[in-house]
DNA sequence: AGCACGCCGACT
DNA sequence: GTCGGCGTGCTC
C-alpha cells in the first residue's frame, strides 16, 4: 500500500518578505476547509506568527518543511474578491503579498508569539552565574515569568539575548513562545422572556412581582417592544434606557427566569428600522443624479465635478439609497481628515445602523469586530464609510464605489508598503464586482479630469450651489507692492488688515490659512546666519515656541532652542518663517481685541479638540481662526465673510510637477469656506506674484483654464496623465556606495527603457534618518506593457542588490507618486 | 520583519 | 584577549 498522501500550505506570512513559504498540514486537519483561514506557523528559530492559507496542494517540496501549529479560523478571512484585488495591489504598486496582508487585515486579527522567560526547576550552582546573570535571576525570583523587554531596563537589547541565551545554557532559565493577542469579538446582551410563559395573558409573570414595581416596569416595556415590533429579542441596553431600569432589576427577572438572557454578535438580531431622513434633491441636483444613473449603465467610472455647496453629498446619499434598495453594498471613501462626525451624522440620519465606519482613530478591536462583520454575509453592513483602508474589507456584493474629494493626495499611502491609492485601488475593487464608481470633486485631478475629457470616465457637472449663493470674489493682494507702499505689516498685508477689522466689527468671522505648523519653520544665526539641521537628515529642524525646541518633522530629533548660535558662539538664534502659531501671536498685536484660535495637528491632537473648536467658531465666541489644511475640508460655517491665505508663494513655487495643480486645489477649497450662505464674502491671497497663472484661474474659478495649461506642460515634459511613474528611493549610508548603486541601477535600466528613465538625483532632502537617498524616475508610456515593465523593475534591483557592495542598499519602490 | 552568525574595532 | 557594534543572510 503507498503511504497516505501529504498535504501542504502555501501560506502568506504579515511580513515583508518575498515569498510563499510552504508548510505541512498535520493529518488532523482537513486541508479542503484550510484555503483563506489563519493558521498559526512558526517562522525562523522561535517566532510564530497567524499566517493566511494561501493554496493547498500535495506537491512535496525539496526543503525540510515544518508542521503548521494550529488553526485559528474555521473559515476563510479572505474571500475570492479579495484574493484577487491582493494580487493585483501587489503586483501594481511593486510590494510583497506579506506586505498586502499587513496592511488589509486589522491588527486585532494579525497574531504574532512573544518569548516569556521562566525560572527552570532545574538545579544549578548559584557561584557559576557571572553578575550580570543574577540580576536576572534575582529579578525572576520576584516576578516568577518576564518577558525580553522587561530585562531592557537593566541591559541593552542586544546584551539582553546574549545574556538569556547563556541563561538558557547553563539551565537557569526556560523560554516559552505564547501567541499574543486574544480578539474576542464584541457581543451584545439581549433580553426575551421565557417562553414557558404566555404573551397575550401575562398575568402569570406579574403575580409574582407584586411587590416589585421597578421589575414590572421593565417587564411592561420589555413585552411592549415584543409586541409592537413583532420581534424575540430586546437589546439590554435599550430596555434599559428606555424603562429607566439598572442591571440589578433585569437581573432580578433574570433570577426569577422570568426573561432569558442571550448574547449575539452584532448583526445576527436584526432590530426595527429607524426612520430615514432624504432631503429632496433640487433640481439642478436631480439632473445630475439622473447623467450619473445613465453614465452608470454605460458601465463607465463617473466623475462628479460639483462646485463647494453644490450638495454632492446629498446626490451620493440618493445614489446609495437606490443601490441599498436593490440589495447591493456601498463603498464610501473619503481623505481622512474629512471623517468628521458632521459627515458621519449625516450619512447616520440617513442610513441609521447601515453604517459602518473604518478608519484609524477606531481601536483595533473595533477594526476587528467590523472586519468580521463584514466576512459574514449574514451579518455584513450594506454601507461602508471610511479611509483608504477601508478598501481592504470584505466585500461580497459591492454595487457601489464613491470616492470623494478624489483629488486629495491623502489618498496615496507612503510609508509603508503598500504603497497604494486608495481611489484607484477602489476603482480596480468596483470593477471585480462590475459595481458602478463616482469620483466626487470640486476640483477634479488632473488624472481624473483627463480620464473624463478623454471618454474613459463619464462626466456630470454640477456648477450650481445649492443655495444659489455665488462663490466668493477672490482678491490677489501683492506683497511686493504692499512693502513699497509700507503697507506689510508683519505677515499681514492692510488690504488683509483692514478687512478683518471691518469684518469684526460688523460681527463677522474670518478663517487665515497657513499651509504649515509650528510657529516658524526654522531659525537661523543673526550673525553668521547658521542653520541648526537635523543630525540623520538633511533639514533644518523647525521652531516649536511653545516647547522652546527645535524639532526634526522627519525623524524626531529634539533639541532645546540654543541661547547662542552653535557655530560662531556669539550671534542669537532669530526665527525665520511662519506658522500658525506666530500668526496667532502676530494678531494678538496687530488685532488686539480680536478673539483667535488655532486649528491645526498640534492644537487638535487631544481628543474632542476638534469638535470643541468647531462648536466655539460656530457659535461665535472665536472671531478668527488661524489654521492649517484642516481649515480647507467640509466646515460649513455661515458666518465667514474674509477668508485670508498668508503666503501662496510657497506653495507654487513647490519644486513638484504637481504644484500648480495642487494650488490650485488647495486655493479654491480655501476660497470654498468663505460665504458659504451669505453674499459678499470675500478672499484675499497674499502672495509675491499675483501675476501668476494659477492665481488667475483661481480668481476666475477657471478650472478649465488650469486644466488646458497644465495638461501642455505636462505633455511636453513627459508627466502623468501622459505617463505613469515609478519613484525609486534609493537608500543606503554611504553616500559614495549609494552613488554607485543607483548609477548601476539606472544604466541597466536605460539598456532597454532609454530615455525613460531619469536620475539618479539627490533629492531636496537628500538624508533621512542617517540614510542618504537619491531618486531614479521611470516613466511608463504606453509603448510597453506596464505590468513588463514593472517586472523588468523588480528584476534590475534585485540584481543590483546582489552585487557584493551593495547588499546593504535599500530601494523603495513607489508607483504612482503622489 | 526578526534573529543568528560572524567579522571588526575598542576596551580590561 | 573579550565585548558589543553592525553587516549579511535566512526563514518553509
Amino acid at each position: 500500500m503507498t503511504k497516505e498522501t501529504k498535504y501542504y500550505a502555501d501560506v502568506i506570512l504579515p511580513l515583508a518578505v518575498n515569498n510563499i513559504f510552504t508548510y505541512q498540514i498535520p493529518d488532523d486537519i482537513d486541508a479542503d476547509n484550510l484555503p483563506g483561514s489563519r493558521v498559526i506557523v512558526q517562522f525562523g528559530a522561535k517566532k510564530r506568527y497567524s499566517a493566511i492559507v494561501w493554496a493547498v496542494h500535495t506537491n512535496q517540496p525539496k526543503y525540510r518543511t515544518k508542521l503548521i501549529d494550529g488553526v485559528v479560523d474555521n473559515f476563510p478571512v479572505i474571500n475570492s474578491s479579495q484574493r484577487k484585488f491582493w494580487t493585483w495591489i501587489s503586483a501594481y504598486y511593486m510590494c510583497t503579498l506579506g506586505e498586502v496582508f499587513k496592511a488589509a487585515i486589522p491588527a486585532g486579527l494579525k497574531l504574532e508569539s512573544i518569548t516569556e522567560i521562566y525560572l527552570s526547576e532545574n538545579d544549578f550552582k548559584l557561584s557559576e552565574l557571572t553578575d550580570d546573570e543574577r540580576v536576572i535571576y534575582n529579578y525572576l525570583l520576584s516576578t516568577r515569568r518576564c518577558l525580553l523587554k522587561d530585562l531592557e531596563e537593566f541591559f541593552s537589547k542586544n546584551k539582553v539575548s546574549s545574556l538569556i541565551k547563556t541563561l538558557v545554557k547553563k539551565g537557569v532559565v526556560e523560554l516559552k513562545e505564547r501567541i499574543n493577542g486574544n480578539y474576542n469579538p464584541t457581543m451584545i446582551t439581549y433580553l426575551s422572556v421565557n417562553p414557558e410563559y404566555d404573551l397575550e395573558d401575562t398575568s402569570l409573570m406579574f403575580d409574582k412581582l407584586k411587590r416589585a414595581a421597578k421589575q414590572q416596569v421593565a417587564l411592561t416595556g420589555l413585552i411592549d417592544i415584543i409586541q409592537k415590533e413583532d420581534c424575540e429579542f430586546v437589546e439590554k441596553s435599550r430596555l434599559m434606557f428606555e424603562t429607566k431600569s439598572t442591571t440589578a432589576v433585569i437581573n432580578a427577572l433574570v433570577d426569577k427566569d422570568i426573561i432569558n438572557v442571550h448574547k449575539f454578535e452584532p448583526g445576527k438580531v436584526t432590530g426595527k428600522e429607524s426612520g430615514h431622513v432624504l432631503n429632496e434633491l433640487s433640481e439642478a441636483q436631480n439632473r445630475s443624479y439622473e447623467e450619473i444613473v445613465n453614465q452608470f449603465n454605460e458601465g463607465k467610472v463617473t466623475l462628479l465635478k460639483g462646485v463647494t455647496g453644490s450638495g454632492k453629498t446629498e446626490i451620493y446619499i440618493h445614489l446609495i439609497q437606490q443601490a441599498i434598495s436593490e440589495g447591493k453594498q456601498v463603498l464610501y471613501l473619503l481623505p481622512e481628515i474629512a471623517l468628521t462626525t458632521q459627515i458621519i451624522t449625516r450619512l447616520k440620519s440617513a442610513f441609521g445602523e447601515k453604517i459602518g465606519v473604518y478608519h484609524s482613530r477606531y481601536t483595533d478591536k473595533e477594526r476587528a469586530d467590523l472586519y468580521l462583520r463584514q466576512l459574514d454575509s449574514e451579518r455584513a453592513l450594506p454601507v461602508i464609510v471610511g479611509a483608504r483602508s477601508a478598501v481592504f474589507l470584505p466585500f461580497n456584493n459591492l454595487g457601489l464605489v464613491i470616492v470623494d474629494e478624489e483629488h486629495e493626495p491623502s489618498f496615496k499611502q507612503y510609508d509603508p508598503a503598500p504603497r497604494y491609492n486608495g481611489r484607484d485601488a477602489s476603482v480596480v475593487l468596483a470593477s471585480l464586482f462590475e459595481a458602478n464608481t463616482l469620483l466626487g470633486s470640486a476640483t477634479p485631478s488632473i488624472e481624473s479630469f483627463f480620464n473624463a475629457k478623454t471618454g474613459k470616465y463619464g462626466l456630470v457637472e454640477l456648477n450650481e450651489r445649492h443655495s444659489k449663493v455665488k462663490m466668493p470674489d477672490v482678491v490677489l493682494v501683492n506683497t511686493l507692492k504692499e512693502r513699497r507702499r509700507k503697507r506689510m505689516f508683519s505677515l499681514f498685508s492692510g488690504t488683509l488688515l483692514d478687512n478683518m477689522e471691518k469684518a469684526i466689527s460688523d460681527g463677522e468671522q474670518v478663517i487665515l490659512f497657513q499651509n504649515r505648523r509650528g510657529f516658524s519653520s526654522y531659525v537661523e544665526c543673526g550673525l553668521c546666519a547658521e542653520v541648526p539641521q537635523c543630525p540623520h537628515c538633511n533639514v533644518s529642524l523647525t521652531y516649536h515656541k511653545s516647547f522652546n525646541n527645535l524639532m526634526c518633522h522627519y525623524c524626531g530629533y529634539t533639541i532645546k532652542l540654543m541661547p547662542k548660535c552653535p557655530k560662531c558662539y556669539s550671534g542669537a538664534m532669530e526665527t525665520r518663517g511662519f506658522g500658525t502659531e506666530m500668526i496667532e501671536d502676530e494678531l494678538a498685536v496687530y488685532l488686539p481685541d480680536a478673539r483667535v484660535a488655532r486649528m491645526d495637528l498640534d492644537s487638535t491632537r487631544r481628543k474632542n479638540a476638534f469638535s470643541e473648536l468647531i462648536d466655539k467658531f460656530q457659535s461665535h465666541q472665536i472671531d478668527i481662526l488661524v489654521g492649517t489644511q484642516m481649515v480647507t475640508k467640509g466646515l460649513d460655517f455661515d458666518n465667514v465673510s474674509v477668508v485670508g491665505v498668508l503666503n501662496s508663494d510657497s506653495m507654487l513655487r513647490f519644486p513638484d510637477f504637481r504644484a500648480f495643480e495642487r494650488s490650485y486645489h488647495l486655493l479654491t477649497q480655501v476660497a470654498g469656506r468663505a460665504g458659504r450662505k451669505r453674499e459678499g464674502a470675500k478672499v484675499y491671497i497674499q502672495s509675491s506674484d499675483t501675476e501668476h497663472p494659477v492665481l488667475a484661474d483661481v480668481q476666475d474659478g477657471n478650472y478649465a483654464r488650469m486644466f488646458v495649461n497644465q495638461c501642455t506642460e505636462r505633455k511636453m515634459f513627459h508627466y502623468p496623465p501622459y505617463v505613469r511613474l515609478v519613484k525609486l528611493n534609493v537608500k543606503h549610508k554611504n553616500k559614495g556606495v549609494l552613488r554607485s548603486a543607483a548609477n548601476e541601477i539606472v544604466n541597466r535600466l536605460r539598456k532597454r527603457l532609454g530615455t525613460r528613465v531619469l536620475g539618479p538625483v539627490e533629492p531636496i532632502i537628500d538624508k533621512i534618518q542617517s540614510y542618504n537617498i537619491m531618486e531614479i524616475i521611470v516613466k511608463l508610456d504606453g509603448r510597453l506593457p506596464h505590468s513588463k515593465v514593472k517586472v523588468f523593475i523588480n528584476q534590475t534591483i534585485d540584481e543590483v542588490c546582489m552585487l557584493t557592495h551593495y547588499k546593504s542598499v535599500i530601494v523603495v519602490k513607489d508607483v504612482d507618486p503622489a
